[in-house]
Order: C-alpha cells, then sequence, then structure tokens
DNA sequence: ACATTGACCTGAGAGC
DNA sequence: TGCTCTCAGGTCAATG
C-alpha cells in the first residue's frame, strides 16, 4: 500500500504510539532489508534510544533518535507497522521488532521483502543524495516547481507522476487516481501539457493525497465517485459508467475511463 | 542522456 | 486438494 499517504498514515501512528519510550531492544529477523549498516551496528545505535520525533518525504518515513541518528523506513510494495502488548502474537512477515520499556512492541512487517531499512544523521540531505523530487504537501511546492518538474520530460505523464525524482510520493493507484480527478489520459506527454491541465493536475494532486490521508489511506472510505474503489477487472467508470480501460504504462497496470480521460 | 524494461522477493488467488 | 501460473500499491540496474 505504501505511497505518500500511506507512509503518512504510518507517520501518525508512530507519532501515537511509540515516541519517547526507551527501545529496550531491536530483533532484526532479515538482515537483507537494513540498507547500508549491519545488525550489529544498527543495535548499538538504536537500542536504549527513544524515538523521538518523525518526519516524511515522498514515501520515506524518517524517525528521529534521542541523542542522534535518524531510522529510515521504506516500505516496499506490502510494508506495514504494527504496535502491539503481547510478545506472542507477534506479526507474520514482520522483519524487524523494536521492544520498548513499556513492554509493548512496533513491528515492521513486510511480507515482500522490498523495503529497506537505514540508519541517517540528515533527512534533508538523504533526500538531496537521492535525487528525490519535492514532496507535493510540502508547503513550499508551488505550481510553479511542478510545472518546472515537468519541463522537458518526455514521458508520459504518469509515468512522470511516479519518477521520485520528479515528484515523490506517488504510486501506481494514486497516480491513476490524480488523473482520472484531472481527467487527463495517462499516455499524454507530460512535456506537452498546457499551462491549463498542468494546474488542474497539480490541483488534482493535492486534493486526492489530503482526501486519502484524511481516510487513513483506506481505499474504502474514499468518495465514491473517486476511482480506487472501481480499480479492478470488470471496474466501469464512477462518473459516466464507461468500461474502464487497463492496460500496462511503463510497465505498471494502470486504469483510466476512455470518456472522461481523453 | 533519457525513458523504458526486467530483476529482485515472496505470497495470494485464479485456473486446471 | 494440490499444483502451477500470474500478478502485486516498490526501486534500481541494465537496455534501447
Amino acid at each position: 500500500m505504501p505511497e505518500l499517504p500511506d507512509v503518512e498514515v504510518y507517520r501518525h501512528y508512530v507519532n501515537s504510539t511509540s515516541l519517547h519510550q526507551t527501545i529496550e531492544k531491536v530483533e532484526i529477523f532479515s538482515a537483507d532489508i537494513l540498507e547500508n549498516i549491519s545488525r550489529r551496528e544498527f543495535r548499538k545505535h538504536v537500542e536504549m534510544r527513544k524515538f523521538e520525533s518523525t518526519d516524511r518525504h515522498g514515501k520515506y518515513l524518517f524517525v528521529r533518535l534521542s541523542e542522534d541518528g535518524c531510522v529510515v523506513f521504506h516500505f516496499g510494495m506490502t510494508g506495514l507497522l504494527e504496535y502491539f502488548k503481547d510478545s506472542h502474537s507477534k506479526p507474520k512477515y514482520s522483519r524487524v521488532l523494536f521492544t520498548f520499556d513499556n513492554s509493548y512492541h512496533l513491528a515492521f512487517v513486510m511480507p515482500r521483502k522490498l523495503g529497506k531499512l537505514a540508519l541517517i544523521e540528515d533527512p534533508s540531505l538523504f533526500v538531496k543524495d537521492r535525487g528525490l523530487g519535492a514532496d507535493p504537501l510540502d508547503r513550499n511546492f508551488t505550481l510553479e516547481e511542478f510545472k518546472h518538474a515537468l519541463t522537458g520530460t518526455k514521458s508520459t505523464v504518469k509515468s512522470a507522476l511516479m519518477n521520485q525524482k520528479c515528484i515523490a510520493g506517488i504510486g501506481n493507484i494514486y497516480s491513476d487516481e490524480i488523473l482520472f480527478q484531472a481527467r487527463l489520459n495517462p499516455r499524454t506527454k507530460a512535456g506537452q501539457l498546457s499551462e491549463q491541465s498542468i494546474k488542474e493536475l497539480y490541483h488534482a494532486m493535492k486534493k486526492v493525497l489530503k482526501k486519502s490521508i484524511e481516510n487513513q489511506a483506506d481505499p474504502n472510505q474514499m468518495p465514491r465517485n473517486y476511482l480506487i474503489a472501481h480499480r479492478k477487472k470488470g471496474g466501469a467508470c464512477p462518473a459516466c459508467g464507461e468500461d474502464l480501460i487497463v492496460e500496462k504504462i511503463s510497465g505498471r497496470t494502470s486504469y483510466h475511463c476512455p470518456e472522461c480521460q481523453r
């Protein structure tokens, strides 16, 4: 699930469960998800510290540690967080388990090991080093900046939205939703969008992401006139009833309405 | 140089 | 039931 809205929901989850408690133990069941550090070093830096605050850029969640350092969570396609008490009910596919001094645990659960955990010093440096684009919900992310990010790109608008170096945080599901709300065909060339289309896309992007976060990134809670609930085989457009078109764009299964998104 | 494809990892669900 | 096949909301290296 983890696109920007999901990660933002996880961030709130960490805020409301896991801050300001001493981390007594870190167990790493799958070392290959540690990106830049050994199990041993990771434990050494994290154990007996506290999670102090959280931040997010695109699909990356940063959890700052007391003293220094910052744990970076990236959720891949299947990652999630679970806070729970009973140590015997450790969720299936827990890859990392943090145990707090109140005897609660935070599990980093991830069936497919496509996500990562890293330890870094400075989130803004991390973002810069990775060449990540702006976070679309950043207050400073203006229409001008969006325009700038799209200019010169020869790819489809679908692909540009999903390009983390262009804009950080949008994946396959939400790119479809944003394009549906903006009534744009996913194959439109990003560099050829009119001023007006860019503006509409910009506002649709913010609207969709905010609405999703409001609804805990739960597709079932999204308004009926959104694409997301209809985004499945045999689905029909919630606006006009036309059968949705399913096709691969940039290697990802994409849904759009042939009537509403010309 | 840029955009697109395949590999990565592993389980769920469909089809036989 | 059980096996096989395809697909999945991510990224990155390799390819065109």
